[in-house]
DNA sequence: TGTACATCAGTGAACGCGCGTTCACTGATGTAC
DNA sequence: TGTACATCAGTGAACGCGCGTTCACTGATGTAC
């Protein structure tokens, strides 16, 4: 009986995948972590360093999970920045959105954008496809008498160039007040604007 | 006298500063590494493991030498790309050479633009301050009218995103025509252009 | 309802790896006289 | 020009680390009869 109570979580733990996932998370959003670690990860849902290769072929394939879950919060932030953008405004919005995103999360923003990764794992695969039809119809929204392609591809570089220039120190990023400024100013230097 | 001819070499390097240095540049660029070990310069170097110390404090102030020397030759990349922009035609050319760069040289433009690096380091510093300070003057080449730091800013991020994009997989980079046209594509969708 | 058994999802010890860095050392160099 | 000596720039062995991954194992679970 004793210690019976909590052993809910005892031997089989039940979704050890997802644990594994949001122990990754944590990890990330904790530290100052930039890499995760198949053992740290381990550690941290409280399971032994073997466990995780019975949910995850190899490191890689944690790494991927991790970043598909990055995709979709990155998603849904922007989407909660300004659903239906119409003005180069609100897509300045959107666009400081995105910079936060990766300021405010740099450890996850690094994981799904890494180098290192496995390019043909289906869940990478599908969130990468998503964000990019996801940035392609903000493009189109905004400027809708555009060829919305290369419009699209300049947005995103624009927003991605704005969070790692301001991620790896290229630009100041102590005040997240002069971060925003700075973005908006970019893209007001920048998006074409309908006579307005 | 036997093995005095290539002697000069011998115990007393010469240069193993500098060594070390092209070392790393040249691991960099033979192979899909993306992280230089002081170990591997040093091996490569033909020189012991705790040699490098004799030169650099640690690993951080081998990487800032190496970043240094990146950003050099990114800077004269740029300049052969057209000295003197003054279209947004010149400005497209100038980013394609800097994605360009960052394709061909995978390695070396993700150390030049490294996260765990030493910010603070000398080396790291002035090479930083001369990157920017050139790309703003590019700025005010092409558009004297404007103000020019956010212009900078933006036209940086663009072709920095781009650059990234491409490296980690988000764009299809396999054929470098392709890119180049992306690249000017994305330019021109977004670089306001003086009327012409 | 009870039992036998296959399967599943963990354990924990071990393997081999490359790394950053230190340290006592030694061979080479250059300088003072 | 020759000698003594301080200093410099290497060596190579060692430390301790955390990692990815494997493997024989065992406790828990669920299913068939």
């Amino acid at each position: 009986m004793p210690g019976a109570t909590k052993a809910a979580k005892a031997y089989h733990h039940g979704d050890l995948r997802d644990a594994l996932v949001r122990a990754a998370l944590g990890l990330l959003e904790d530290g100052e972590v930039t890499e995760v670690s198949v053992r740290a990860a381990a550690r941290r849902a409280g399971v032994s360093t073997g466990a995780p290769y019975r949910h995850f072929a190899d490191r890689d394939a944690l790494l991927s999970a991790v970043a598909a879950v990055g995709y979709r919060e990155l998603a849904s932030a922007l989407g909660a920045a300004h659903h239906a953008p119409a003005s180069a405004g609100d897509l300045a919005e959107i666009a400081v959105a995105y910079v936060q995103f990766a300021l405010t999360r740099p450890g996850l923003f690094r994981v799904m954008f890494a180098e290192g990764c496995d390019r043909t794992n289906p869940d990478r695969v599908a969130a990468v496809a998503a964000i990019t039809e996801y940035v392609k119809a903000i493009a189109r929204q905004v400027i809708p008498s555009a060829d919305a392609e290369p419009l699209a591809t300049a947005m995103w570089a624009l927003v991605h160039g704005l969070a790692f220039l301001h991620l790896d120190g290229k630009f100041d990023s102590s005040d997240a007040d002069v971060v925003a400024d700075r973005v908006r100013a970019a893209v007001s230097a920048l998006v074409p604007r309908r006579s307005d």
